[in-house]
DNA sequence: AGTTAAACCTGGTTGC
DNA sequence: TGCAACCAGGTTTAAC
């Protein structure tokens, strides 16, 4: 569920609400993708900071006084949501971690425990410089321009689909939009990356950011079950021209769109409008 | 070093 | 209706 625009709905939607909160209780469910790496007792007491998102992992800075650069490093996984509720209540069998502070708790529900909750010392020390250091640039980066997103494209001979979702190169994109962007530049997802022009890495690049930028406008995309914490769900999906589309027409042409599997994920595009 | 497959886990949908 | 097969927003790890 949750790519770039899903993890910035729900970062800003727990930001304001939880800054300078105090951490009462912490409560595990069933095990994530990694332990915690810390008894939940020891966070009690401690104050949360600003919440930031690299990629999409969250954040959350839990300090014990002001020179304290500790946290937990936040990912949604395939299924997983945050939830800001005005009070406690018993969890569900799919919520899996509880921060208890004094401004409400802060779920995390994920059914299949894909994501992770995972205690650093420091945002870069590890486990989170581990977690983070192999990620590529953020999409909205200045430094990150057509100039230098063509040549790292030019070291890949993967398909441009695979590229985009390995995270390596750029984040950010996942496969909703990694299929609409490559459909917005007209790219077929099966060229391979060093095969596409500088002009078409250009449009590439843009047809991400727009993508990406009308999605966080949308408040991320619902498939199934994504809301921000405090409820609300995306729209995005709604507007998607390909993504689950697959026999359907294309919008621009009318032919028939078409899925196909890619580094065991589907790709859906139009195979008229997106050229080799 | 770069690329691809397998693995993690649960639940909803599709098809026989 | 029952049950097997397939599908789903992601990423690490192992294997070529």
């Amino acid at each position: 569920m949750p790519e770039l625009p899903e993890v910035e709905v729900t970062r800003r939607s727990i930001d304001g609400p939880l800054r300078g909160a105090r951490v009462r209780n912490a409560r595990l469910g069933k095990p994530l993708r990694w332990p915690l790496g810390i008894d939940p007792q020891q966070l009690q007491g401690r104050t949360i900071g600003p919440i930031v998102r690299r990629g999409k992992y969250l954040w959350l800075p839990l300090q014990r006084a002001p020179a304290d650069g500790a946290g937990i490093l936040l990912h949604l996984g395939m299924s997983g949501s945050l939830a800001l509720l005005p009070d406690e209540r018993p969890p569900g069998p799919h919520d899996h971690f509880d921060l208890d502070t004094d401004r409400g708790l802060l779920r995390l529900t994920d059914p299949r425990r894909f994501g992770a909750v995972v205690w650093s010392n420091a945002l870069n020390e590890d486990p989170a410089a581990k977690l983070l250091g192999g990620l590529g640039a953020e999409p909205f980066d200045p430094a990150l321009t057509p100039a230098s997103f063509h040549a790292a494209l030019q070291r890949r001979r993967s398909p441009i689909k695979s590229v985009l979702l390995a995270g390596d190169l750029i984040v950010g994109a996942g496969n909703i939009y990694a299929c609409e962007a490559l459909f917005l530049a007209g790219i077929d997802p099966r060229l391979a990356a060093d095969r596409l022009s500088r002009p078409r890495a250009e449009r590439l690049l843009g047809a991400l950011r727009q993508t990406l930028a009308r999605a966080l406008e949308l408040g991320g995309s619902t498939l199934r079950d994504f809301r921000d914490a405090h409820g609300s769900s995306g729209a995005y999906q709604l507007q998607a021209a390909v993504y689950g589309r697959a026999g359907q027409p294309c919008g621009t042409c009318g032919t028939a769109l078409r899925r196909i599997v890619q580094a065991q994920r589907s790709s859906y595009f139009c195979p008229r409008c997106q050229r080799r």
